[in-house]
Formats: C-alpha cells, sequence, structure tokens
DNA sequence: AAGGAATAACTGACTGGTCAGTCATTTAAT
DNA sequence: ATTAAATGACTGACCAGTCAGTTATTCCTT
C-alpha cells in the first residue's frame, strides 16, 4: 500500500513519461546532429524515439522548443562539475590547468558534447535564446574557473601576467578546434585525440611560463 | 567590328553572363549565412541577385551545385596568397608566423570568410565532396605554410623542437575560434579582435620558444 | 476484488503551407 | 532572322502542427 508521503509519490505514470522525454532527448540530438535544425523532421524524431508524432508535441510544443530543450538537458549535467573544479585550489595552478583540460577532453568532446557544440556554431545565430543560454550557463562558467586557475598561476608565479584580453578563449581554443575537426575533416586527416591533447597542454603551459624573456 | 581574334572575344553577352553569375555567387552566400543550406530559398537568392528563379538554373544545376560552386568561388582567391607566404623564408620564423597569423585575421576571418568556415562547420558533415575539397584545397595549404615556417623556426633555434601530432592546429585554432566568436557570441560578449590577435600570438610565440626548463 | 467511470496518454490521417525544380512563353542580343 | 537568355506560373513532393478518435491507467463504488 503506497503511503501518502510528503515527497512526490511519482506513480508508474510519471516515471514513464519521465523515460518518454529522456527517449525523446536522445532522438532529437541524433537526429539534429545528422542533419541540422531546418533539414530535421519531426516524424524522424518520433520513429526514433519509438513514439507517434502527435506524441513528441505532448513533450515539446514545437520544433524549436525541442531544439532548445534537448541541449539545456544535456548540458546541464556539465555544470557540477565546473564547480567542483574550483573548489581544488589546493592544487598548482598547473596541475589544475592539465586537469580541468584533460576533463574538457574526455567529457566535454564526447561525442554527444561535439555534436551540441556543432549544432550551437550552426544554429547559434538562427537562435539567440539558445546561444545566449549557452554563453550565460556554460561558456561563463568555463571561462570563470579557467581564470580562476590562470590568477593563482599568477599569484604563484607559475604563470606570468598577461594582458589578457581573449585569453581564455586561445587557451581552451585547441580543444574546441579538436572537436570539430573530429567531426568535419577526420575522415580526410584523422587526430589521435590523446597525442593532440599533450601538444595542446604542453604548448599552452610553455606559452603561459614565465620565462628570462618575459619578465 | 569585331575582330575574329585567336584569345577569347568576351562579347557583351557573356560579360553580362559573368557579371551574374557573381551577383547569384555573392547572393547565394548572403542567403546560406543567414539561414543555413536547408532553409535557404532558391527564391530568396534569386531575389537578391535581381533575377529569377529560372535564371539561377541556368547557371547552377541545383541548390547542392550552387552551394558549393559558391563555396569554392569565394575560396579560390585566398589559394595565392599562400603561395606568396611560402617564398618569404628570408625572414626569421618569428617574423613569418607573425606576418602570416596578421594576414590570417584580417583577410581570412573577414566577414565572408568567417561565414564560409562556419557554413563548412555546419553542412560539412552532409556535404562530404565539400569538406574534402575544403580540406584539399585550403586547409592544407594552410598547413603546409605553418609548417614550413615551424620547421624553418626548429632549424635557426628560434622554436624548440615539438612532437608535433596537431601542433598546426592548435597554433592556429585561437584565430579559428575568434572567427566563430565573433559570429556567435559576440553580441552577448564582444571581443576585440585587434587585443585579442596580440593575446594569440604572443602566447602561440612564447609556446614554442626555446626556453632553459625546454632542453 | 471486480466492474466501471473518469481521466490521462497516445495515435496517425489530415490540412495548409512551403519550396525545389520545370518548361512554355517572352524578351534581348547578335 | 536567328539564337541565346530570362521569366514566372505551375507541379509534385514534403512536412510542421492539429485533432477526433483510441487505448491505457487510475480512481471510485460496492
Amino acid at each position: 500500500m503506497t503511503q501518502t508521503i510528503v515527497a512526490a509519490p511519482l506513480s508508474r505514470r510519471d516515471q514513464q513519461k519521465e523515460a518518454k522525454r529522456l527517449a525523446l532527448i536522445d532522438a532529437a540530438l541524433a537526429v539534429f546532429s545528422r542533419v541540422g535544425f531546418a533539414a530535421a523532421k519531426m516524424d524522424d524524431v518520433a520513429d526514433e524515439a519509438g513514439v507517434s508524432k502527435g506524441t513528441v508535441y505532448l513533450y515539446f510544443e514545437s520544433k524549436e522548443k525541442l531544439f532548445e530543450g534537448m541541449v539545456k538537458a544535456k548540458m546541464q549535467p556539465m555544470l557540477n562539475h565546473v564547480d567542483k573544479v574550483m573548489a581544488q585550489s589546493t592544487q598548482t595552478a598547473t596541475a589544475r590547468l592539465r586537469g580541468h583540460m584533460a576533463f574538457f577532453y574526455n567529457k566535454i568532446l564526447d561525442n554527444d558534447r561535439r555534436q551540441i557544440m556543432r549544432l550551437i556554431m550552426s544554429e547559434g545565430p538562427k537562435f539567440p535564446h539558445l546561444a545566449e543560454f549557452y554563453h550565460a550557463n556554460i561558456l561563463s562558467r568555463g571561462q570563470a574557473v579557467i581564470n580562476d586557475i590562470l590568477d593563482q598561476g599568477v599569484k604563484t608565479g607559475e604563470f606570468r601576467q598577461m594582458k589578457g584580453h581573449g585569453l581564455m578563449q586561445n587557451v581552451v581554443a585547441g580543444a574546441l578546434i579538436a572537436g570539430i575537426w573530429k567531426l568535419v575533416f577526420d575522415p580526410f586527416q584523422p587526430i589521435d585525440l590523446d597525442a593532440y591533447f599533450e601538444t595542446h597542454i604542453d604548448l599552452i603551459l610553455n606559452g603561459l611560463r614565465r620565462s628570462p624573456e618575459n619578465d
């Protein structure tokens, strides 16, 4: 007998609804990744999620809302991690930067998130809402982490003081390009992400490092 | 009286045709940039070029061919420059890298080419032909230049020897991200390309430089 | 516990609008 | 007069979004 508890009961129905919502989000990512927003068919999303087209509209009021909902849902889990990294200030800045970048390559550049990154670049100008959300929630947090690490490095003397306009973008640029390259040019010239990562971190750490010429 | 010369006569008609072809290419770039490939209407391209839709099909056999033709036409002029840079080996590698990057920011990242870059990223996976063309003709040339400069730098002792997988991508990544940022996130967080360029070249040159720790 | 009403979830045929590509006709250049 | 270029109404396919009808779940009564 189900007791009437204060917290949400989460009935069979609600569980199924939630599962279906997730299935729709996965289907949407798959279809949008494959063909882009404009060419994606709601029927295909429905098929891929194992429901009829009408059902999609019970969960998302339009194709645009589906797209936005999918991006938000897929990005949410990233946000938690960021705070964790912020708290690691016991390590050296060098170690933190390396650790954060490694996380970036492993988790943010996994296939799902790579696709979303590409979709934001493709569709961003047509969905200012979405570009703004992505900037406010994802990018600005990433920026905060990198800047925190860079500031620490300057304080400890690990890194030199740089003027810094666009420093954060330059520090992570290599990783973003790796993600894009994988999606677009890998068939013609594959890259090995592990080796690429080492080059990236080596180049950037050395670029940031205090050195005789830069005092 | 038009004499029958050996070289092409280039009649009024041919001139007009050529002009119309260029107008169509400009119109295509404008429309595709605005809405992407799938959402672009041939009618809009025709309007923007000042012709009727039927005319577009006299010049390009399909929407896809128009897209491909536009990208190729807009990228062709870049190719000449590259060879020029290759020949500048009298300068130091540092100066050449700086010069080439400056060119990159000024010319390759101008608005037209930025848009094309974004279109390649967006539509590349759906147009393998095009991604391949872009890779074979544009990227591989850019790569050759950068690698040539890096090799020279190592020989002269300006740069340290790096293992180098993905080195070229990492060296130019900052510039590509700048272009994308301008198109997608500038409304929310503008970047100043001049200051950004200085940060980029400073970080990379220092990263490449021989330094006591890296011998 | 069973039957049955009430409600929520789901379905897919249909509609209205859109658009790539065609072609009979018109206009312009030679 | 002949040939090339351009037009735009038209066609056929396609697809986002709707909604009347169907099925599954829950709740209520006895």
